[in-house]
DNA sequence: AAATATGATTGACAATATCAACTATATATA
DNA sequence: TATATATAGTTGATATTGTCAATCATATTT
């Protein structure tokens, strides 16, 4: 593969990052994927969460997100709340069990960043998330002006 | 999201970039997916390369990259040779076809940079692409050594 | 009040990924 | 050399992730 190649090699970390989350998860013993851990953190990010902020936020489909949830309310792991300012969504909010799944979910991230740790600095991750944040939002940007 | 987070970063460029790469593939109406075009890629990276090549290389299962091959094949733009050196695999030789589709593909990935030109530097691309690579083999590494 | 937009769900399906079993051949080692 | 073990590739089954179109209910705009 072309190691200077930006997009490579964006695409070559998303799929180790992935199977290493997987790895844990499973190590865990955890019931959810890395989309479904994706998700749940995304309730825990926003105030009043719905449906939609999820979808915005992860750039997912509607319909992915709307399957997303359905499992970790039926896991228990999420409950869905009335909105007062909108009768067509619902508010989503973490159970207990919830709760202490994000703490086991936070040990795997740790975990994770200490694995980088050996090789890649402290700062080196900030970097890297800055320039990230950055390329994804001047694709998401042009994406939405066809 | 909490754009600080490297590995959430890490996600949401790869979601965009394929979505980007479908997009181009799309418009040029060719007959591929992303991974396709990463196999296709790989190919043309390697001297005298086979399937097993491209697992290691694109660190995928056997199995989905026999059909990602497979496709490529039956599109006429690879064609499999015997490999002298051993006869349980073929060597993958990229077909004129394949050539002036690689040509019509470097196009696409220049788009992007292109696009991505906009907002991010051509050292911060160098930058990033030398950390998410160096992120990728920690996690690699690590990864086979349970 | 009517037209339009939005949040969510469902069905159908495509793309991507994983696992286990199997074959044919290679390589190691007894 | 004979046997055991490892490797390259294929196939079948299945899980995960992502996309599109249609639909319903409610919001918002006109």
């Amino acid at each position: 593969m072309d190691n200077t190649n930006p997009v490579s090699a964006a695409f070559r970390l998303a799929h180790a990052l992935k199977r290493s989350v997987l790895h844990r998860i499973d190590c865990e013993s955890m019931p959810l994927s890395p989309m479904h851990v994706r998700v749940l953190k995304t309730i825990e990010y926003h105030v009043s969460c719905t449906a939609n902020d999820i979808a915005i936020e992860l750039d997912r489909d509607k319909a992915q997100v709307t399957r997303l949830v359905n499992t970790l309310v039926e896991l228990g792991i999420v409950g869905r709340e009335k909105n007062p300012r909108d009768k067509r969504s619902q508010i989503l909010v973490i159970s207990d069990k919830g709760k202490q799944l994000l703490i086991r979910i936070e040990a795997i991230d740790h975990g994770i960043l200490q694995q980088l740790g050996d090789q890649v600095s402290a700062e080196e991750l900030i970097v890297f998330a800055k320039i990230a944040t950055k390329m994804a939002d001047s694709l998401e940007k042009s994406a939405t002006d066809d």
